[in-house]
DNA sequence: GTCTATAGCTTGATAGAC
DNA sequence: GTCTATCAAGCTATAGAC
């Protein structure tokens, strides 16, 4: 050792002083999750290349080193985060329209219904489930707009539960022909997504009228909106 | 002039070699016309985060010097990019709403004609628009479904465009409350965006049945999806 | 206007002590 | 599991010759 290394103490020197700032009192996961969460967040709002694993980390009070250590490489983290809800999310709709289906008396399905029991989950969740799900939300409605790999990953995730939906529909709607179902699902889908952004567009678009943060209110119009979407585009000889 | 400058030569040094690999024929403004194509391509694909000032020159066949000479930073060139069609498109789309309403017969004006004439523009300028406008649109999908910044340069270049819509859409609508029209629009507007964006998510879920690309059928569906959801949600007495 | 060269950082990822 | 330390590579942006 020499003088230099030494200098200013004659002792050993000291040794590291515990655990510096961010009180972790991390059970079994708690470090997995709150990567995940501070992931969510930032990706949500600056996608994927908009966001570094130091970024992640220090959100997520830990240290950088240990985002690889539970996740491997940037894209598997964002792969995680974007698989995470997916399941509850599909579940729940599928779920529901099941439901609807099974506990409506033979021949009074209604579009509305059935579409109702499908969009109320993301809405709830996002409305109620805690920040996470409002970032989760905003995820998917970047995903679903990225020419990228948003085909592909939404496919992957979502589309067994929008083929059930339509299933279900072709029940309301017997005569549709399936591209007339396919085409009327996709404005849908683009509605959805853009509303579950909540990217405040609508806000200034309606000079504070109306807020894109109300999903209740939002949830309502797109109802009855696809509703009549769906049916105007379906109906027999309506095509061209 | 030194000895050393002279080196290798009883004349003066060879003039530079001529520029360099990449023909160049480059007329006046096309080197920076070049950068905003292959910006616009580029950022259109991947974000703003996602795409590098050497790539950008790299497509374009300069140098990456050129870029900064140019626009600047990087956040201008991306602007410069999402406004040099915004004008055209906007004001397009404008001209042909107007029209409608002009040469159509008073009361005779329907939801079907004004939307079309609204929605034509785009569709044909991402058809036959050559790969700049394609890209483009994909870009503006992007970008609506953006949270960090996404409705504030939405409403900034497109929304004069939209309130000259909805104003034409009352006269249809007579009844209609503003909030209606509002949330109804915002239904649109994420189907529209969607669909502009070509992701291919269609043509997955409908196992080859519907492809993303044919913007004509789309377009079709769109005006008489959009129509219906438009009555049924601004009919007198439908609201919650 | 176009190039070379480079400053000054930040990035994703890993090695290795504890 | 968590930290320190670091690497090689990449980045934006600019200075300055031509």
């Amino acid at each position: 050792m020499s003088i230099k290394d030494a200098a200013g103490s004659d002792e050993a020197r000291p040794a590291r002083r515990g655990r510096p700032p961010k009180a972790k009192a991390a059970g079994i996961g708690e470090t997995r999750e709150s990567i995940l969460d501070a992931a969510e967040d930032l990706f949500s709002k600056h996608g994927f290349y908009g966001v570094t694993i130091r970024e992640v980390a220090r959100e997520a009070g830990v240290d950088t080193a240990l985002v690889h250590y539970y996740f491997g490489a940037k894209r598997a983290l964002f792969d995680a985060v974007f698989l995470r809800r997916a399941e509850v999310w599909n579940n729940e709709r599928v779920d529901a329209i099941n439901r609807y289906a099974r506990e409506t008396p033979q021949g009074e399905m209604t579009l509305e219904g059935l579409l109702d029991a499908f969009l109320r989950p993301p809405f709830q969740w996002s409305l109620k489930g805690g920040p996470g799900w409002k970032h989760y939300s905003a995820l998917v409605a970047q995903t679903n707009a990225n020419p990228a790999f948003g085909g592909e990953t939404m496919a992957r995730y979502f589309d067994p539960a929008i083929r059930r939906l339509i299933e279900l529909i072709r029940q309301v709607l017997p005569d549709a022909r399936e591209v007339d179902l396919y085409w009327a699902y996709h404005n849908l889908s683009g509605a959805l997504t853009l509303t579950l952004g909540e990217t405040g567009r609508l806000d200034r678009l309606s000079g504070g009228l109306c807020r894109s943060g109300d999903l209740e209110t939002a949830g309502d119009y797109m109802v009855r909106f696809a509703a009549a979407g769906f049916r105007a585009v379906c109906a027999p000889g309506a095509s061209g």
